[in-house]
DNA sequence: TAAATATTTTAGGTAAACCTAAAAAGTTTA
DNA sequence: TAAACTTTTTAGGTTTACCTAAAATATTTA
């Protein structure tokens, strides 16, 4: 693999790219990039060319870019880096889960891969970061985990939470009172029609969680 | 203090300007500072004007250049992170002693005032990098050692080697060999007035070392 | 002290990564 | 299907941080 070095906004482009391409199927429209960036369209024009002639994505003028084999490995270095980042921000300088993800987006640009090595390897080669999500390993391999929703769970089922979507600190308070974390086993209860709302078992004790809590809480069923 | 965020550029500027006018006290020509960034003095000239415009140096045409007390107080907060960080990836990723000069090159632009401060913790508040350098505190306090050549110690005077100047792997290999690294205690046995070598005590071992390699250690005199 | 040399600055230029305004292409709707 | 709307691109501009060449100033040396 040649060793391009890429600016650090070329690889903000290309990690959102990634990220709404789903894996890298899906075309992916110069709006979408320009409002996840905040980047105005025009500019992110300007970028899908400078990418384009780097052939680490294709591109069909007014109709979308799709992100080539390369690409999709650069970014998912990229994604490595922030996860370990937040890993180590999160269990060794106790930052909170809320903190971590703005400075973890200015850490992984930089860019020693020898770095990235020994942090991975002195974090004992974790799997996921502290939001639950997955740490691609140093050849881009991704553990692949089947994450769904509280409510796809049945009465009496069990699951893990193995993904927290929101990250304010507000629903992270709320969590923690609820003793809620990654890895925290659930049993559904019972399913409230009404409101969609879910009572679920904790440690043995048993709460009612509204749909949009519920929502932002992927599990992994056991 | 008001927070002016700085840029990569601005700030490894402020931090050479800082390191060539020893603390602030002298007067610093624009051709040592495009020699020792790598940059042609036409652009040092466009960025002196830059940082005088915020008040972070006084220049005077065709003189020279002066830190100011803010752009003193900077650069020793650069100077900060970039120490902690050569703490960390010497002590906790385990990286050799040539290596974590142009990581933390890198690192110290990361800045997050929190993420420092979390790291100086985690790290038990270090007082020297490993390359034997004072760290300056949150506050930009140095703890001052008086820093002397091997030659500076009369026969059977004591001192501890507190700061190794070249950062060469080959040099750390010999001290390796000669078993010697910070901390490390010795005693003058003999000046050999010849080739200005001295022969040095370490470990109840004595050795002779040349001008060359007694230049590149300083130590504590005790 | 005047000429030669060295240092510093000015003037004008480039590339990267953004911007706004307007044109072009594509999509929706009446 | 043509008008209206939306999306994308083009054209031209800005700032940052560099560059080279040449002019201005300072220093050294004969």
């Amino acid at each position: 693999m040649s060793n391009i070095k890429l600016s650090k906004s070329e690889e903000n482009y290309l990690k959102s790219i990634f990220n709404l391409s789903e894996f890298g199927n899906k075309q992916v429209s110069t709006n979408s990039i320009s409002k996840i960036l905040n980047i105005e369209p025009a500019s992110v024009t300007d970028m899908i060319k400078k990418l384009s002639k780097k052939n680490l994505i294709y591109h069909e003028r007014y109709k979308g870019s799709t992100i080539s084999k390369t690409g999709i490995k650069i970014a998912l270095q990229i994604i490595r880096r922030h996860r370990l980042w937040e890993v180590f921000l999160y269990d060794k300088l106790k930052f909170k889960w809320d903190e971590i993800h703005e400075i973890a987006e200015e850490l992984e640009h930089v860019s020693s891969e020898e770095l990235i090595d020994n942090l991975d390897k002195y974090l004992k080669y974790p799997k996921i970061d502290p939001h639950g999500d997955p740490i691609p390993n140093k050849l881009g391999e991704i553990d692949f985990v089947d994450k769904i929703s509280i409510s796809d769970l049945k009465i009496n089922e069990k699951g893990i939470v193995s993904r927290i979507i929101n990250e304010d600190e507000e629903f992270f308070n709320l969590l923690k009172k609820l003793k809620i974390e990654i890895g925290t086993e659930i049993t559904i209860v019972d399913k409230i029609d009404y409101d969609k709302s879910v009572e679920i078992l904790i440690d043995k004790k048993s709460v009612i969680i509204s749909k949009d809590i519920s929502n932002n809480i992927k599990i992994t069923k056991i």
